[in-house]
RNA sequence: GGCGCGAUAGCAAAGCGGUUAUGCCGCGGCCUGCAAAGCCGUUUAGGCCGGUUCGACUCCGGCUCGCGCCUCCA
């Protein structure tokens, strides 16, 4: 039976879809003006395991990841690179998927970009402002009332009381009360914009969410996710918007029954982030570690941990997948089935169903590797391949992965046969298989003691 | 100031009121014509102070320290 920590109650409940069998899930993406970090790395691949484990635990899974592309940070550099926003948004999209393909993302079924719902969230601002939820301000902008939503701050525990809206911030002196957030912003110079009832503007941030979500998985779904950052306010004021619009006096309607948050990465115990440009982009890291060794070093942690990045770490999780991938080599597993009945199946089953507990069922995997180096037991091998895929782990083939530590093994071997037989180098290293090159070396060492 | 989270061995990271977590590193063996891989064994734990209990890393209370949110953020 699956338990997933709710941030909505703060404690971990036994899952219940609306409907049973299927699983709607909504995940707020990325604003798309710049190159994915490690910290957009958690959010993919945390919530693409979420998706696969769903799915061997045969749920159909209905995954919606929004996208982004209509922003002030994308209008800025837009306006910074002279290009247009559709320019620019389209390459980093693409760059998005390259990074996500190579860290085993399964593409969500859906990716709604928020220039294509501005309809939706026009009228979705009208019945907010028609049920009093919504006013116009004297500058066009459109805002929320907070004060009209009875239940604000119930996700992220916050009191609008205790708030202490423009003590950072400037607060808009257009709103009624210092919380209220915008829904439409009236257009200005050099902006891109769309004709409104409340005249040209653009949408505010999180009615994209609400009008998305609501348009692919109805007002009322299973699984809303997100970094932890958007819990507040983000989160908050999408249910705020969406409860408030699709509610009917005596007939309340719940956005999302379950809201998860994943955890930050962390750069020398601080939060990565743009702002603080403490942040390592994907395509950075995977320069340097291959796509398989981040993906199990982000899921060997749990989910709602803070995860500290560094080399050091990276380092150990190579040497960690190394060892199954060792364990792995050799045998050639084609059977896809898994008897959960196995077991260390159950106990992989029991880990993932506790809130996708990733770091216990990790520590099942070893069990398996062990299991396989000591009986060479190809169904030990066999499950351990299995149960890995579930996780987007170790579907390649193990020669492949482990010879990147081949290749520097070999360039060890032939430093030290340099010391005894220099003549040896005239070889192409590439060509050269390990097995060659440790007869080589004996024969170094041999030539050098004869 | 408000709200929330965390503190586990050299590093990383879980479960659990009493039984080996797991991975990397260290040490000692075994295996191998050397090495790698592997196997066996082993050293390092549970921030501090109280309480509950036959028994606490695990439950309760206090303290200290760290982090996050209260602005855009995954």
């Amino acid at each position: 039976m699956l338990k997933i920590y709710n941030s909505l109650s703060r404690d971990k409940q036994t899952f219940t879809p609306i409907e049973p069998g299927k699983v709607r899930m909504y995940v707020c993406g990325m604003t798309v003006y710049d190159y994915c970090h490690l910290g957009h790395a958690r959010v993919m691949v945390v919530f693409d395991m979420i998706s696969r484990w769903l799915r061997a635990s045969d749920y159909t899974v209905t995954h919606v990841r929004n996208i982004t592309d209509i922003d002030d940070k994308i209008i800025k550099r837009a306006n910074e690179n002279n290009e247009t926003i559709g320019v620019l948004t389209q390459r980093f999209i693409h760059a998005m998927d390259e990074d996500s393909t190579k860290l085993g993302i399964i593409r969500p079924d859906i990716e709604p970009r928020a220039t294509e719902y501005i309809d939706g969230m026009i009228s979705m601002i009208s019945n907010l402002i028609e049920k009093g939820h919504a006013y116009l301000a004297s500058n066009g902008d459109v805002f929320y009332s907070v004060r009209s939503f009875a239940d604000y701050g119930k996700l992220s525990g916050k009191s609008l009381d205790d708030l202490r809206a423009g003590e950072r911030v400037e607060v808009d002196m257009h709103k009624k009360d210092a919380m209220d957030f915008v829904l439409w912003k009236s257009v200005k110079p050099h902006e891109p914009s769309w004709a409104s009832p409340w005249g040209n503007g653009r949408p505010g941030w999180h009615i994209e969410c609400s009008v998305m979500s609501a348009h692919h998985l109805g007002a009322h779904f299973d699984i809303h996710g997100g970094g932890q950052d958007l819990q507040f306010p983000h989160h908050e004021n999408e249910i705020a918007q969406s409860e408030a619009a699709h509610s009917v006096i005596g007939k309340p309607c719940k956005m999302a029954n379950y809201w998860m948050h994943n955890g930050f990465v962390r750069v020398d115990d601080e939060k990565m982030s743009k702002s603080l440009g403490n942040f390592f982009t994907i395509r950075e890291v995977l320069k340097k570690y291959d796509a398989e060794v981040v993906r199990f070093f982000i899921l060997r942690a749990h989910y709602r941990s803070p995860l500290n990045y560094s080399d050091v770490h990276l380092d150990d999780a190579k040497l960690a997948l190394t060892r199954l991938y060792t364990a792995l080599r050799g045998h050639a597993v084609t059977v896809k089935t898994i008897d959960w009945h196995h077991p260390q199946a159950s106990r992989f089953k029991e880990a993932l169903d506790d809130d996708f507990n990733t770091p216990e069922a990790m520590a099942v995997l070893f069990d398996l590797a062990n299991e396989v180096n000591k009986t060479k037991a190809i169904e030990a091998a066999g499950l351990l391949k299995n149960l890995a895929d579930v996780l987007g782990l170790l579907q390649r083939d193990a020669n492949e992965f482990l010879q990147g530590k081949a290749q520097t093994l070999e360039a060890s071997l032939f430093e030290n046969i340099n010391e005894f037989y220099p003549a040896v180098l005239t070889q192409d290293s590439v060509s050269v298989d390990v097995d060659q090159m440790i007869l080589l070396r004996l024969e170094a060492k041999k030539s050098k003691n004869f």
